[in-house]
DNA sequence: CTGTGTTGCTACATGTATGTAGCAATGAGG
DNA sequence: CCTCATTGCTACATACATGTAGCAACACAG
């Protein structure tokens, strides 16, 4: 019969400081998007993983440093995934159709974000108390995607025609309605199939201007 | 950052109950919009308002309280700011034009928010640490909109012609780029003016399907 | 001037999270 | 079996915001 009196924590086992860190991480993610950032305090991913606050403080610097390194892992895995997204603007010996570039970016897009959910719901869903650097990241990221879809929309809407939109606001239209695509996605994915939205897009391009090329 | 208020140790002007909540939620506000509602402290408003805790306290039960005050005054405001946007269905009489009154309805809008900035600026580009209620509330109002615009659309849908998009993503879709064009007033109000996406919408109306309707 | 209630202030008690110092257990190598 | 660097734990000190109790100043009625 064990004696109640002292109740000391049996030890965790012991890691090496490369995989604590990682399993501090999925923690600290794990607790982010169940219970927002607010609740990813020190001693709650320390409790998470079965440890103390001790073991954290001796893996990351403080609190803000851990979740510097979510941020920085999430956006890493988040960009390996979208380097498939963005094809290379084609050249002039190419025989592409600008419609069909933009769909299957956008449909490369949607797949990559229902293919590491949790990672792009920090990103396009962050849960409540998502500290300022998060949305900074973000937003530096956004840029640099705008500034690639405007390259990409300035080489194909003269090439298809159409109404003489404001390229700027088409590209960040179309911007927008894949961010939103994608948060459907994530919010909801019992509901929502990808092909849905590029069976959209696809009525919508064809409906828009002077339409598809016809083939041959 | 001015403080705006001088008078620290001596006494403060004292303020019937209502005046006090009034200038308490405009202090909330503004401290919730220049540093984030982590920063909207009990005792951050009362400093701002060169007044102790204890006042506060006085007027709302507690800090959540305050918060939720804030909330509702909010949502009364662009409430009232929104009854203009939504046309009612018009009747089988009517002579209405489909695509003028989206046309109108997106730019009533866009111009409610910017007549209010403040207010619309809590609602669609949250300042950090919002408390979940606010999301709440706004996605609740959200879906109320959602529907409503969704009424107009099967209404008006069948009567303009064009693509056989699917009206409940169309309304979505709508949705999510009034919203975004929103934010892109609120956020940089010095680049933006309304009339750019009221121009940019009629281009895509009168580009997608059949277009608009012949006079006369 | 002088009561008298209202409004605001000082001071305290509490709760929760951060970050640190020093001790204890573990387990691989001799 | 013993050694000892590594890993983890207990306990403490600190900081900050919340919420409360009781006192002090003000303004107005008489």
């Amino acid at each position: 019969m064990p004696s109640a009196t002292p109740a000391k924590k049996p030890y965790a086992p012991r890691l090496p400081a490369a995989e604590r860190r990682e399993q501090l991480l999925d923690a600290a993610q794990r607790i982010a998007l169940e219970r927002g950032f607010h609740a990813v305090s020190v001693d709650g991913v320390a409790k998470a993983c079965g440890v103390t606050r001790p073991v954290v403080y001796g893996v990351f610097e403080d609190r803000t440093a851990m979740l510097a390194a979510l941020f920085a892992r999430g956006e890493e895995r988040a960009l390996a995934g979208l380097a498939r997204v963005f094809p290379a603007i084609p050249g002039p010996g190419d025989d592409v159709d600008p419609d069909d570039l933009l769909l299957q970016g956008i449909t490369a897009y949607l797949q990559t974000v229902s293919a590491d959910p949790d990672t792009w719901r920090i990103i396009l869903v962050p849960p409540e108390g998502a500290p300022p650097e998060l949305e900074q990241r973000v937003n530096a990221q956004r840029r640099v995607m705008l500034r690639t879809l405007r390259g990409l929309l300035d080489w194909g809407l003269p090439r298809r025609g159409g109404p003489p939109v404001d390229p700027d606001l088409f590209a960040r239209a179309v911007f927008t309605l894949a961010e939103g695509a994608a948060r459907l996605l994530l919010v909801d994915p019992e509901r929502w199939r990808v092909e849905q939205f590029t069976d959209f897009t696809r009525t919508a391009l064809a409906a828009l201007g002077p339409g598809v090329r016809p083939p041959g």
